[in-house]
DNA sequence: ATATCTGCAAAAGGTTTGCAGACCG
DNA sequence: CGGTCTGCAAACCTTTTGCAGATAT
């Protein structure tokens, strides 16, 4: 059986990230890999300064430019996908390049993926055939309120 | 018949809003007028900026202040919905409260709207129904290139 | 060994805010 | 008239950039 817990699995993407960096020219920094692991094991799709205070937790020395230029190279290669919000700072996800849509509390800021339901995919076929568009990405969000904060009113 | 043209309709709907904010106690400024009829009239989702310009053709004097703090207080009455997008100023969409999907053009920024296609109304209370969670409001782009990029290409 | 990466600090947007005078109702 | 709104300029925040020294390969 499998005796490993989720870390492992966390940490196992990590370094596969890490190698492919490395396939294509990229230096495995130990400020990359604590960046990259702090994005693997955050449930909550954090913002660059909640990566930051994160990181330096492990390494002190580590500066916010270096955040946002990791970052920058992880968009690239679509380890990393970015979430614009209004009135907001960017947040990350670490998932792969599969879709799934969000769930945004406006009050808690909180963000949770939501299980794929239906034909998602398709959706995008039907879209490119509808306007011509060659379709290359899709975002799907939905804001309210979760429970929690439900509760506290 | 209608011989009113479309510009007819944006004017009214322009009216209206101008009357929802005196009924409101804000006031009906040449301004706000010229900031609603440069959004109703616009079709690609104009952001700040454009606006701006838009406005100032009418009237010079205007400031780019006060087009934020218009646009605030039309969010706030759900007159007006921003978009904000990864590594751009945000963008405004003066269509009412209900909803539709929009396809972004990565290459010259163009948004247009989807029709909305499906059930896309039930889809918030389904989440809603899975997740505990009181659904708000909905954002669902897809982004691509439109055909007019791909061409020159 | 050397090209890339880091940290720092300054720059660069975009957006917000404070205030004195203008203006809508 | 009185309270709101405008324009200006400065402040603010997030993100980007340039550069000298450090480091991964």
């Amino acid at each position: 059986m499998d005796s490993t817990g989720p870390t492992n699995h966390a940490e196992a993407h990590v370094q596969e990230i890490l190698s492919r960096l490395r396939d294509l020219g990229y230096r495995a920094t130990p400020q990359r890999a604590a960046i990259l692991r702090s994005l693997a094991t955050s449930t909550h799709h954090p913002n660059v300064e909640q990566i930051y205070e994160s990181v330096r937790a492990d390494f002190p020395m580590t500066s916010l430019a270096t955040v946002y230029k990791t970052l920058a190279i992880l968009k690239e290669l679509g380890a990393v996908r970015e979430l614009s919000i209004a009135g907001e700072s960017a947040r990350y996800d670490c998932g792969g390049p599969d879709f799934h849509p969000h769930l945004i509390c406006v009050e808690c800021k909180k963000i949770v993926d939501l299980e794929t339901s239906s034909a998602a995919n398709s959706t995008c076929e039907d879209v490119a055939a509808q306007t011509g568009y060659q379709i290359l990405g899709e975002r799907h969000d939905y804001f309210g309120m979760c429970p929690e904060c439900r509760q506290e009113r």
